[in-house]
DNA sequence: ATAGAAATATAGCCATAGCTATATTAATTA
DNA sequence: TAATTAATATAGCTATGGCTATATTTCTAT
């Protein structure tokens, strides 16, 4: 059994969240600013703050204090990689039969922890668009 | 996006996979040790020792100090509940076409963030056995 | 321009999971 | 049986993510 892959896939899994989503709110509000952060993660503004602070110092995000959020390249990198894989696991469940809503809320779970080799099977099933 | 349920999946997660982990011990070699969830896990035993007390305050195990471990029926129940999931996710990825190696890393990310009616499109999928 | 509202930040708490070091108990072997 | 080794337990540390309460700053509207 290989658990320390997956305890290594928590660690960036919160990471991999928190950018997909601000390069999200900055593509469709211009702007990501922690309350909306804390209300789409459904979490306390305080919860929020910790974890952009953590980025911050971590490299992934620009920010003044009091002002909203930036990306950096580092983690424009991340956002963008995340996001096509998040893409491509929802994709793949909803090909496979699943509504909507039950593929979105499975993919955010799954998309961590699907290995480069799964995500190409994945991708090849979905232009195959072979519904079972 | 559902981000709770995500994270409330990760609060069993690791639970979770220390039942499966002790069942199988238990299956296998008779007795389930703190030493041996340490070596499985590539965790130090002072780690496993500390959650297997947090299971047992939790009502998962059974257990006298210094001995090794047993299961409640409450444990069992997640024990059989997990390895279920864990082998259809496991099939799943496997009539997928993704080696076993491969597949068994994943499935143990992934089987955590399934829900009941993706499991289900991936039993009738093995069941089905078309290989994409 | 300033008062009140909204957003951000900080402090301090809890639980979890990880670690090393050390103590204690059980098992083995000389 | 006694000494050594192995296993378990405990103490104390770190980091993360969750919370509420409160302070501070910025924005907005009168």
């Amino acid at each position: 059994m290989s658990f320390r892959k997956v305890r290594n896939a928590h660690k960036t899994e919160n990471t991999e969240d928190y950018l997909e989503l601000i390069a999200e709110l900055l593509n469709s509000k211009g702007e990501a600013r922690i309350v909306d952060i804390a209300n789409e993660l459904s979490i306390a503004q305080a919860t929020a703050n910790k974890t952009i602070q953590r980025l911050h110092n971590q490299g992934f995000i620009k920010k003044q204090p009091y002002r909203s959020i930036f990306l950096t390249v580092k983690g424009q990198q991340i956002a963008s990689k995340s996001k096509k894989r998040h893409n491509t696991v929802l994709k793949f469940l909803m090909n496979l039969g699943i509504d909507q809503k039950t593929a979105s809320a499975d993919a955010e779970g799954i998309e961590h922890h699907v290995s480069e080799k799964t995500l190409k099977k994945m991708e090849k099933f979905n232009s195959a668009k072979k519904i079972v």
